[in-house]
DNA sequence: GAGACTTTCTCCACTGGGAGGACAAAGAGG
DNA sequence: CCTCTTTGTCCTCCCAGTGGAGAAAGTCTC
């Protein structure tokens, strides 16, 4: 199948194309419901779609009434990839033009080994999906890597836990690698714009979305639209300062939240316990499985074990006290709190509740839902495709 | 003369109006460098506005090299009301249409005396500026207040230190007594806005303004635009956590910004100084005056007061913190401090830079300018007149 | 000071996009 | 089978905008 050459060439064919993206198929007197567009005007541009083979004919919708009308969809041979470079792991999906996830696959995987490695691995797990029958080639991929982006070049720059990755041209190597256009972004941002097309936060406008995995990070959505700072750094909320003269952070600084409470501070923190022999169960895992991670904190704290939970507890507390802050900085409509440790759950998210709704002023609190991620490992991916088809969903 | 009554049909005659505003008289030629029209789609938008009276022909322009242009002007006879609400005083501007202060006065003023007495101020401030000659009536105004506002309906929202104002209709009711359109916004967003125009911030698009007065606020600037939050609190940064378990505040939680510098914050502690005997210089003073303000502790700074100096340092490691956790999450191209306290000068932007660089990333603050506001007390006012004449110069 | 060159401004004919009505097609319901 | 409703297509009219031609008003060189 021939890939997507084609982009719409003004503003009301990328209106469309996202219309029937976020909305599915849709007759032709759906769409013009609600585009506000002559019904003459809506029919040259929707033929000119048709034309380019974006959009396809697909059947007869039901009858309103009256003639029954031929209802538009976007091409159903388009293909995106989803791609979700974590710290520890890589998850990569194909969508179709609306963004269904169709087939995901998540592999374990050191960033560190660098953006050669990870790349061989992120392009061998996409042509398993193409094996498997999933897509014949891929129209745009939207990639999310654990650090701040350039966005506009997608490159990354100074990323604290990526060595090897400062300066490396993802989008563009990629962009070869793959035969399409590519998008690269913070994975922060992609779950915030995940949960923003297919989550919770689906119908707000300005929202926080806190990812608390190996590191901590927030997306920071304004006005509907990812917002990424002068130098692409804007979420970097894991190294403020949540104790002064605090433990020392790997940043170099101390008290940075980071290194009260994340994947690798939690980890810690309970293999220390253990050690202690401050919790049994602790103990048992870390004999067991030679470690311990958050996986085992959360299965611990589920088993009721009371050294996890305060762990979970306390780090919620400090967590709960920066995103505090920023509710009183920032005043959003929705916080969502996701990420790896997400299976710490309600525990976490009533220690961060407790704390933001006594901290920050009745005023932005009032009407604030903190809720928990919604879509889990596949918000990234869900991102990520959305981000390469806005992309590709706007006026050349 | 008749005031402003017509506003532009579309979007190129609001850009029109409001690069003569930015820019000044300009020639339909150099209007036309600008804008990206034909020159006859270009004149005709022209002549419309020439119709509605909103621009006037002035003279000629300098010749490029060839056949001198006619210049064209905003009308030298619009003006716009720029009203500044502080805790303690109000400022009150004329402004020709390209927001050049043609007048401005200030008088103090406790805004808890209610919005009836303050309105009676506001009036009668204005009508002094129309009796002096300044203008014969106001095309629009622009209003700050020290609180939340619901922007929208320009209506003030549990605002802490204004008791008697929650709820009070201040746009309409304004609007009524003066007769012209009214904007209502934060007393911060104003500023912000005033040194956007015409002050330091005039070429960043993503920047905050702090702004240490009474209390301590942040106006918050994404792609140009304030940036308001969901229910109008965004920036209002006073009440975030400095001090884990520390002094009580007015607030009711504990360890508040605010309890440890603002205006009232350092009275009270140089007060405190005072009283125990530790600087001569603030016991002196405080004899004088009967009391002490932030000005007097200015002043012994300057006079080489070590506690005073002392009290800045300390309050700006503490501001200072708090800015550098914004900093890191918000990414800004450049942070403006400003308000009552600018005297503190130079003392007080040392502490606040050493805290940001000290405790932000790299990323975020290799490039990131941390400046004195610029405008001082014009800014509010400055920002007022910017408020609403974006309001009248966009298309209706 | 005359002529050549530039820039600005106005006028005008042409073009192309869009609006909206008329009409045909297709179905629902009685 | 007839009427009413909804959808889709076609066609004409209108108008805004483009861009060229040329006049007006300068500057600059010789």
């Amino acid at each position: 199948m021939r890939r997507m050459t084609a982009r719409p060439a003004n503003a009301h064919q990328a209106r469309l194309l996202r219309l029937l993206r976020d909305g599915g198929p849709n007759s032709r007197a759906q769409l013009g419901d609600q585009v506000d567009l002559s019904r003459s005007k809506l029919a040259v541009e929707v033929d000119r779609l048709l034309e380019t083979g974006l959009v396809v004919a697909d059947g007869l919708a039901a009858s309103r009434g009256g003639r029954r009308s031929h209802n538009i969809r976007l091409a159903p041979g388009l293909r995106f990839l989803g791609v979700d470079i974590g710290a520890t792991s890589i998850d990569v999906a194909v969508t179709n033009a609306e963004l269904e996830i169709l087939g995901h696959i998540n592999q374990p995987m050191d960033v560190r080994e660098g953006p050669v490695a990870v790349f061989e691995q992120v392009l061998s797990m996409a042509a398993k999906l193409k094996a498997s029958g999933l897509a014949e080639g891929f129209d745009g991929a939207g990639i999310g890597v654990p650090g701040p982006v350039r966005f506009p070049e997608g490159v990354p720059v100074a990323p604290p836990i990526m060595p090897g990755w400062d300066g490396f041209p993802v989008r563009e190597a990629l962009s070869q690698e793959l035969g399409c256009p590519v998008m690269v972004d913070n994975d922060v941002n992609l779950m915030a714009m995940g949960e923003q097309h297919a989550g919770v936060a689906r119908s707000v406008g300005d929202f926080l979305c806190v990812k608390i995995g190996t590191g901590i990070g927030c997306g920071i959505v304004v006005g509907g639209e990812v917002y990424r700072g002068t130098t692409g750094s804007a979420g970097d909320i894991g190294h403020i300062l949540a104790v002064p003269d605090g433990r020392p952070c790997a940043c170099g600084n101390r008290g940075c939240l980071e290194a009260y409470f994340s994947g690798a501070a939690l980890a810690r923190d309970a293999t220390e316990a253990a050690q202690q022999g401050l919790s049994a169960e602790l103990a048992s895992r870390l004999e067991a499985g030679g470690g311990l991670s958050a996986v085992d904190v959360a299965a611990a704290a589920a088993a009721g074990d009371a050294t996890a939970l305060d762990l979970i507890r306390e780090g919620g507390n400090r967590t709960g006290q920066v995103i505090a802050g920023l509710v009183s900085f920032f005043n959003p409509g929705l916080v969502v709190i996701g990420g790896g440790v997400t299976g710490l759950g309600h525990t976490l998210l009533a220690a961060i509740r407790t704390q933001v709704y006594r901290q920050s002023l009745p005023l932005a609190t009032g009407n604030l839902p903190i809720v928990l991620c919604e879509l889990g490992p596949t918000a990234g991916v869900i991102g990520g495709a959305r981000l390469i088809s806005d992309h590709l969903f706007s006026p050349a």
